[in-house]
RNA sequence: GGCCCGGUAGUUCAAUGGAUAGAAUAGGAGUUUCCUAAACUCUAGAUACAAGUUCGAUUCUUGUCCGGGCUACCA
């Protein structure tokens, strides 16, 4: 027997049942677990359902005769639990008793996990570059790994939110070497241009620039003139360009192509802005002052940029990691890594590990000029994070672009044996894609973060004035009011999809505010409340019974709730709560609409129906907090 | 080439191996003397293809076709 800290769900208690009629008609051992139980189809009688199939072989017996006689079994030793039951084909269709029901209602929807069942989680999301702003993928990932944080804290576990910056990289140094270059001493006040913006805008000259560059460097040298060309690329490139003209462009398409590719790359090296980039991350490495001056200045605007987001979209973090402090955590492990026989060190002086037998390829660790690549780093950085907070497990919101690194990364650290290994979870989420495909900031298609949730603030403003009467607001009401429901629609939009799936998002038709959305379940919320501001329900519903099929409906839906929570944190999915969010709001919409509340045809009837309503907004609203979605009294 | 994902109504998403594959939206038809019509009710419409395992397959296996990602001494 499992400890009882928390109240035993429906769907439990009717396989503990089965299991237990099945033990005692057949003198077997059987467990709950052995029992499948689902909700049974509307179109049955009955509230829940025993898919018998999978007894049947074990006991020899026919379906119809095995459903009956458990039926009768549980009817007449569970009849506090049972009043019926049918069996059609090889299902058992039991329906339970109100009183089942109407008892659950007395007690809070609150769950208590088990205190030996809670770890120690950290939750890393977000992973800002401070090149340029958020756009609609970050989005995706903060809702995410907010929310996941904090299904796992309502789960009962010890949950620490974090975020690693990426704040050094030859990236920054574009933007910084544009800004020398272009910028005239602009700042973010003397532009009126948000921060994170402004240096964005920078990162995007400089991409202009390179291109410009690149496009006279590939003209001249293929005119033989390799001036200002780094001696040791002069070779390559005349490589490159004679085999890219020996190669007929239309039967030797690919194979040209890709040296096309190649030559651009190598070009594009070597353009005056980007060996003047190159020359300022050595800069940087150094500590050259000018250099570090710049750097800080002009991550300053991005974190003041980034900081309004953040507080906008509701994202907070328990600790921040910069980068810049972390990237060199990682070299040790490079030393142990060899010592321990895990790496090896070619000719070179280069670092790698032979993950062949994994499936994998080999891997750099350390390049040969002595210098961490991206998953040294990050080998660095678990284990800071594990000595600051030794968790069981650390979750990684990282996108599925991702996920051979984070194979390579949990691989490595469990070939080195660190204790916090095996705790390394992926998780992996599908890139936001437009209906053209996906964003390419190269192209321009990137949907700005900032841009979208302005957007739908502005759009949940015209389709308020349209719906509600603004005079009943004050004017601070409906700013809070069209935040509430614009960052509401945006954020289910989100966070509805399985988070492993990658999704589409169609600017044009924007995002939705009727059916399965954020402002419909919203909406159930304040016309709820607005019931219950009219009358409370008093402190016991008596007996209400017989239950109508919508009251029932929306009391099994309401009783799933702790074990719709258990299955969101354990498979890390918003989307889990954010379906069966729906689906109560969806039911109690039917469900008041067919009866009445306040003019109910009795007393108990009223006051089950009240307090039916009142679980109903306050499970919406817990579920909504969990998707970092506000829920308004009023709208 | 190798490895990893995915393919469900016109569209965007659901479905621990279970009953007649659910929703939303777009389409068609209705519902405001009754607690907010951002709602409710009805209607029509889908598992890429082919084998296999199974009492039963959207789900598991294999193959084919079509998308996407990764395969950097970038991060």
């Amino acid at each position: 027997m499992r400890p009882n800290f928390e109240p035993m769900s429906l769907v439990a208690r009717v396989k503990e049942a089965t299991a237990a009629a099945l033990e005692s008609i057949n003198k077997l051992p059987f467990y709950a677990d052995d029992v499948v139980v689902s909700t049974t189809k509307p179109e049955f009688e009955g509230d829940y359902t025993v898919v018998l199939f999978s007894l049947v072989k074990r006991l020899g017996k026919q379906p119809e005769a095995l459903g009956n006689e458990l039926g009768a079994w549980l009817t007449v030793n569970h009849g506090d639990l049972f009043t019926a039951f049918n069996v059609i084909k090889g299902f058992l269709n039991l329906t339970l008793a109100d009183s089942v029901l109407l008892a659950g209602l007395e007690t809070p929807a609150v769950f208590r996990p088990t205190p030996s069942s809670a770890r120690k989680v950290m939750v890393e999301y977000s992973s800002p570059n401070t090149n340029k702003p958020l756009h609609l993928g970050h989005l995706r990932n903060n809702f995410l790994g907010w929310s996941v944080a904090e299904i796992l804290k309502a789960a009962g576990h010890d949950v620490r939110k974090t975020c690693i910056v990426n704040d050094r990289g030859i990236h920054i140094c574009k933007s910084m070497i544009a800004w020398q270059l272009f910028g005239d001493g602009a700042t973010p006040q003397s532009t009126t241009i948000k921060g994170d913006h402004l240096v964005g805008d920078y990162y995007v000259r400089c991409e202009t620039a390179i291109k410009e560059q690149y496009e006279t460097l590939l003209g001249q040298t293929k005119k033989n003139d390799y001036s200002g060309i780094e001696p040791e690329a002069v070779d390559k490139l005349q490589a490159l360009h004679a085999a890219i003209d020996s190669l007929d462009p239309d039967k030797e398409k690919e194979k040209r192509q890709k040296l096309v590719e190649e030559r651009k790359e190598l070009l594009r090296a070597q353009t005056p802005i980007m060996l003047k980039a190159r020359q300022m991350l050595v800069d940087w490495e150094n500590g050259k002052p000018e250099v570090i001056e710049l750097w800080k200045k002009m991550n300053a605007w991005v974190y003041k940029g980034f900081d309004e987001t953040y507080k906008r979209i509701g994202t907070d973090f328990d600790k921040t990691y910069y980068e810049s402090e972390t990237y060199l955590l990682g070299r040790r492990f490079v030393d142990m890594g060899v010592e321990r026989g895990v790496f090896f060190r070619k000719e070179d002086g280069s670092v790698w590990i032979d993950l062949t037998a994994e499936g994998l390829d080999e891997k750099l660790v350390l390049r040969k000029d002595g210098t961490s690549v991206y998953i040294t780093q990050d080998l660095g950085l678990a284990h800071q994070k594990y000595e600051e907070f030794p968790y069981d497990q650390s979750i990684y919101v990282i996108a599925d672009e991702q996920n051979y690194h984070m194979k390579v990364l949990k691989l490595i650290l469990q070939k080195l044996d660190m204790p916090y290994a095996g705790g390394i979870e992926h998780l992996s989420y599908g890139m936001v894609e437009l209906p053209s495909g996906r964003m390419k900031s190269r192209e321009g298609t990137v949907v700005d973060a900032d841009d979208i949730v302005a957007e739908m603030v502005r759009e949940s403003e015209t389709r308020t004035a349209e719906k509600s009467n603004p005079q009943d607001f004050t004017p601070e009401e409906l700013t809070a009011l069209y935040e509430t429901i614009g960052l509401g629609a945006l954020k289910f939009f989100l966070l509805k999809v399985d988070p492993k799936k990658k999704m589409v998002f169609n600017p044009e038709e924007s995002i939705d505010f009727h059916g399965f959305t954020g402002p419909f379940i919203q909406y159930t919320h304040a016309r709820l409340r607005s019931i219950l501001r009219k009358e409370s329900p008093a402190a016991s519903t008596g007996a209400a019974s017989p239950l109508f099929r919508l009251e029932k409906e929306l009391m099994l839906l309401l009783e799933q709730y702790p074990a719709i929570l258990q299955e969101a944190a354990s498979s890390f999915s918003p989307a889990v709560i954010a379906n069966y969010i729906y689906a109560v709001a969806r039911t109690c919409n039917s469900f008041y609409t067919e009866h009445k509340v306040l003019k109910a045809e009795s007393e108990e009837k009223k006051q089950l129906r009240l307090r039916l309503c009142e679980r109903t907004a306050d499970t919406i609203r817990e579920g909504m907090h969990l998707l970092g979605i506000r829920v308004p009294e009023r709208m």
